[in-house]
DNA sequence: GAATTCCGCGCAACCGATTGAAGAAAAAAC
DNA sequence: GTTTTTTCTTCAATCGGTTGCGCGGAATTC
């Protein structure tokens, strides 16, 4: 590439016509005779000519680029939402281009900044648990890029949005717990920084109140970070700590795993003694001895609603349209499985 | 960004110089006064001036961006190997663009034309299970696009590869196997067009035949698509069919889960009756019951590794420098678990 | 035969940066 | 006071495309 880089003028100066006459011809300009039409055609595709869109993009303005930031990428949810995040692009003619804040602020700056440089047309972005500092994210809107913020969104920002119903999820979640008999229900919360955190217990603390069993904030247990070792840790502290509970809610599928893991190593049986049941429906769930039950936020649909909310914003500010910013909540679906269910 | 991108043109008016001293003052062109730099990054950083990287690449024919092509992305090894890649690029000041080929040739060729054309300075790719075409990858390389590939590689180009042992990790596989007390361990092949799918069957025909145990074509079925559909439904087959076993070894960690579900379904107790092992060691093998046994390839090495290696390439050539393609080899590791001990 | 229309194509500016070379102003040397 | 040197800045070309405008010649009209 360096050096060899075949372009229009190249094939001007072996037809011995000129670069105008060239772009017009390969876009069928009505302008240009059939006969130049053939030739740059023909030679064209004998050298296999490829435009160079980093000149398009700098004329138009424009770069059919869309960018992503995801906290982690070896995530199913995440990987998911990449995934019909790119099936819209495609369709559309864009390609997307992907950075990983590895739940760091720091790296979302640099990502944010990144993405501004090469001139993404929009930027999708699901946020670090480790901060409240959005400045990067204001400065990108003032900018005038489009910004969709999926899954870990920040009211602050007046901005589209597209989340999962947490609060419904949370309360099915803890609902058919009770249904099962469940009278002490444990959960291990998120993040409260972030939204779908403060959600989820919201409605884990809204069954409650419904099915009028008391609320007894010492059985909220906050897991921030969200991974196997936190849920096993935190499980083992509340088993030791003689806490009377009989079903655990938690914030996220590996933390429920962990808490199941932990449940086990202490001889309690799932779903006799505990009842467990996570949030995100992980692939691996239904694998898991005994399968978990979860509550299933779809990813690819996240992802599609994400990009065509995007697009849409984009092409309205392309025709100088107004676009209000509007938030989507794609459901969330009770999915039961052996972690839950019979209850004696 | 439409309308309001601000420029270097725009800080040159603003101080009333030209943007030639703007472009210096801000890279500290010894050149420019200390006073004329002072109120220009001054004002770059009030108004926020990020540099248009277009046009930067547009110039130096030099993106700072590595294309990445995977055939899927919901799938623990290819968002590892990113996730690797990542790493890397960040480090050296580059990013990525990725895209998913959906195990399509036909999208394959579309991701390759379209990273071209955005001009990436490299790009790494594992091929599609589907198909033997090369031709976007030849035309690629010849337009002197430095090209690596991974994991499924093909012999037929001249490029760097970075692989696992695959030969190597399928006779450990076997091997553990047979040492385990096994006799008569089933195959669930992979792809045919894919090296890694001809090295499995390989290694494991090889530890047979190092272990005098004769190699029967019949235990050799392949699973082409390697999902967990394929592996349940085959092991039904097999079991169905009275053919005589004791162990399978699964060219991937879901075949193998597809192959354990189905053996569990009809009653077979893993280890006791077959004993099973996979090959990936993906991050829920661990979790499953009995955990599965597996071989470890780890996918954040094999892309940290393609990642240098490509950027060596780049280097190299930007330096005008040959640079010899190479292969490098990233080790695997048996991963002994529950589904294939002891054995009695 | 002169005026008009139309067709096909080229010129040159533009997008936002970089960069070699030339130029202007100030400082130093004679 | 003139020449030389130094210091700082501007000019203009360049990267690879796109696009408004204008130009020349042929065809058409009167």
């Amino acid at each position: 590439m360096r050096k060899g880089q075949y372009t229009m003028q190249d094939i001007a100066n072996e037809l011995g016509i000129s670069k105008s006459t060239v772009s017009r011809a390969l876009k069928n300009h009505p302008d240009i005779s059939q006969d130049t039409k053939d030739a740059v055609h023909k030679l064209a595709k004998e050298k296999d000519y490829q435009p160079n869109s980093l000149a398009l993009s700098l004329r138009h303005n424009k770069s059919f680029v869309l960018g992503i930031i995801v906290p982690e990428i070896v995530h199913d949810f995440f990987a998911n939402v990449i995934s019909g995040v790119q099936k819209v692009a495609y369709n559309e003619g864009y390609n997307v281009m992907i950075c990983i804040s590895n739940e760091s602020t720091e790296q979302e700056i640099v990502d944010t900044k990144a993405m501004f440089s090469s001139r993404v047309d929009g930027l999708l972005i699901s946020r670090t648990k480790e901060s409240n500092d959005l400045s990067h994210l204001k400065s990108i809107v003032n900018k005038g890029v489009p910004l969709v913020m999926f899954d870990r969104v920040s009211e602050e920002l007046d901005v589209s949005k597209v989340i999962t119903d947490d609060f419904q999820g949370a309360y099915m979640a803890t609902e058919h717990l009770i249904k099962q008999g469940c009278k002490n229900i444990i959960h291990l919360s998120g993040p409260d920084n972030l939204a779908i955190g403060r959600d989820r217990k919201s409605g884990y603390i809204a069954a409650l109140k419904d099915y009028k069993i008391a609320v007894d904030e010492s059985k909220i247990i906050p897991c921030p970070k969200g991974d196997l070792e936190e849920g096993k840790t935190t499980m083992f502290d509340i088993i030791d700590s003689n806490t009377e509970f009989d079903a655990v809610f938690a914030n996220n599928d590996v933390t429920a795993i962990g808490a199941m893991n932990a449940a086990k190593e202490k001889g309690l049986s799932i779903p006799n003694d505990v009842s467990v049941i996570g949030f995100g429906d992980w692939r691996l769930s239904q694998l898991l001895d005994p399968p978990l039950s979860s509550i299933e936020q779809s990813g690819v649909d996240i992802g599609i609603t994400a990009a065509k909310l995007l697009l849409e914003q984009i092409r309205a500010e392309e025709k100088d349209e107004d676009f209000t910013p509007r938030t989507e909540v794609v459901e969330s679906h009770l999915i039961q499985r052996g972690s839950s269910l019979q209850k004696k």
